[in-house]
DNA sequence: TAAGTCTGTTTAATATATTCAACATTCACA
DNA sequence: TGTGAATGTTGAATATATTAAACAGACTTA
């Protein structure tokens, strides 16, 4: 196994931004000095593994989770669209955004839900996880026995092994951005 | 969220004895005292990371595989985004969708460009998958050395192991829905 | 028995992590 | 302009991790 250096203090000022915090706010939520934030993640500093655990309780974050890396892919880069696709006699369009499905970490679709467009009964479910943003009228999501209808700017994610369905039951037309990990067909 | 403790000297004591090396096998392997080892694993001492990393060498183990725990994510339903964060002094905000980042398999961002908002030269880089669609507004996207200015409907994908940066070039704001892989940092 | 060598543990000295307080900078606001 | 409240950083004091060396027990071997 490719047993790269692992950059505590890159890793810790990454998340800490992500999750929009300051490193005194961090600390205050840690209950550790701000100093020692700045002093790990210039790593000038070795934090302890029960301090660096106080440290991403803040976020909150597990121990595993911060040591844990990612396969690492190729370098690629695409602009736009692929073609359109139909579904459902048409109700349900999407475009897959990036390249086509093989060895890519993300499937990214841009979907519109046409009025009274319905993924089916027959509820859908795989090894993954999933989310995407509402940016135009109105979807209702069924994830197992939860069910919500969404508007603009609302969002979802949930686990992809719930059975899970979505229906537009607006007279608008609903445009959603959507993400999940790889397909595990 | 129930996050169990993680016994650092169980672990240790373990491990090493699967390896089946003594105290000061392993010390010697790992470059570090016996009796540090003797009092890690009776969780006497909180080991730096750094010094935790030498005698993880010495098994070999790696951190991600030290603390790693048994995968078992709990299927989880959210909906809605988390709380707004803003970047670049206000000219860049996001809402991210799901979870908190701790166990997420993704990470969807509804974002949102001020003209003039710009992530800045120092490009960023991190090892994960990227891509998005532009919503609304116009947003210049380079990454490596190509450049491309997306409007409302195309899309991008690449590597975040590539630098990139963003930049709304535009009189009007701009809105992304975008999603990554947990970024490893 | 005693001397040898292995085991894990402990003690006192030292290196380092961590704290507390101050500093320099930036940004919002008067 | 200035003043206050943020930000990240740094220095000196303190707490803790780590070392080197010694200790105690279990097992050979003579």
């Amino acid at each position: 196994m490719n047993r790269a250096e692992f950059d505590v203090g890159a890793r810790l000022r990454i998340l800490r931004e992500m999750h929009g915090l300051s490193q005194r706010e961090l600390a205050k939520r840690a209950g550790v000095s701000n100093a020692i934030i700045s002093l790990i993640e210039q790593n000038r500093s070795s934090p302890s593994v029960g301090s660096l655990k106080k440290v991403l309780d803040g976020l909150p974050i597990s121990l595993a989770e911060f040591f844990a890396v990612d396969p690492a892919p190729r370098p690629r880069v695409f602009f736009n669209a692929d073609e359109l696709v139909e579904l459902a006699g048409g109700r349900i369009s999407y475009r897959q955004v990036g390249p086509d499905l093989a060895g890519r970490a993300l499937q990214i679709l841009h979907e519109h839900y046409a009025p009274g467009a319905d993924t089916g009964e027959a509820m859908l479910h795989h090894e993954s996880e999933e989310g995407g943003v509402v940016i135009r009228g109105r979807l209702e999501i069924t994830v197992g026995d939860q069910s919500r209808v969404l508007g603009p700017g609302e969002a979802y994610y949930f686990d992809s092994r719930l059975p899970h369905r979505f229906r537009n039951l607006g007279e608008e037309e609903c445009e959603v951005v959507s993400a999940c990990t790889p397909p595990s067909f």
